[in-house]
DNA sequence: CCTAACTATTACGCATACGAACGAATCTGT
DNA sequence: ACAGATTCGTTCGTATGCGTAATAGTTAGG
């Protein structure tokens, strides 16, 4: 269970220190190649696998609330890498999809993540990759209450 | 190694969400105790453990960038959490002190976050709570080169 | 002494995020 | 069919952080 080791309290900041350090080394990573930042790569991303869909939805699958998404689709829709469109079966919702621009861009930041994310895990056993992933979905349901 | 699993991909999109979701609900976590936000929950967190240090030093303990200090430290001041003073070596070097109130909310603070840890790592037992803290010690040196 | 390096500040523009509130559209219960 | 609740996307104001560049004071090296 690992409750209170001195350790344990710091866990939230070493998150948040290498959050800040990572996006910052994935922004450079990125840049290089494209202009997007890591928050539109994710979007390029996650539309790869769900094209066209709601805005909604968009914002459940990147983990952000939608006026963020509002903001960061508009400077995509600018940037031409997505076009929004509207649903036939509900008038209030509007979708998303990739432009050809788009989809030629996620194949490059696709590449440059696979390689950023073996940096990330140097130095450690699959098993202990594992133990990560688990812990990065299971605390956001942890404190999701 | 765990070279090239598909999964893997998709690790950095995994920390940036889960750093956002959990920095939302710390800020909430906090913000219900004391005004502050987690940015100004790690300045008062180092300064306990290195009162009275330089801009500077402080820059890189919480790993935010000269000018965003100026500004962190500058709100900060403002509420009354700190204050700034001077070195006697070094006339270029300003310091941050926490004052008796930044004391005082370091130390609701510190029992929110502890109260906070250790909801992040329930289900996961001692080991890979360890291989979580490695990994995000070594991702940044993975990275920084 | 002069110059180079360091320290902190300031200002600008930009990207990102949040909460709150709004209008429009849709759904639900009666 | 209609009133009320809910959902969806947007807009607004605010907070935070970055990069860059300019400024100014201080220190250290030659």
């Amino acid at each position: 269970m690992a409750i209170a080791r001195p350790v344990d309290r710091r866990l939230f900041f070493m998150l948040d220190r290498a959050h800040t350090q990572l996006a910052k080394a994935a922004d450079a990573h990125l840049s290089a190649s494209s202009h997007v930042g890591t928050s539109q790569a994710a979007v390029l991303i996650y539309l790869g696998y769900h094209d066209n869909c709601r805005l909604s939805e968009l914002s459940e699958g990147v983990g952000r609330n939608n006026s963020a998404i509002t903001g960061l689709v508009s400077r995509m829709e600018e940037a031409g890498l997505v076009s929004r469109g509207h649903s036939h079966d509900d008038r209030r919702t509007k979708t998303v999809s990739l432009t050809s621009k788009g989809w030629t861009v996620r194949e490059t930041v696709m590449n440059d993540f696979r390689a950023f994310n073996e940096k990330l895990v140097k130095g450690l056993n699959d098993r202990e990759v594992d133990a990560v992933m688990k812990f990065l979905s299971l605390s956001v349901s942890n404190v999701a209450s």
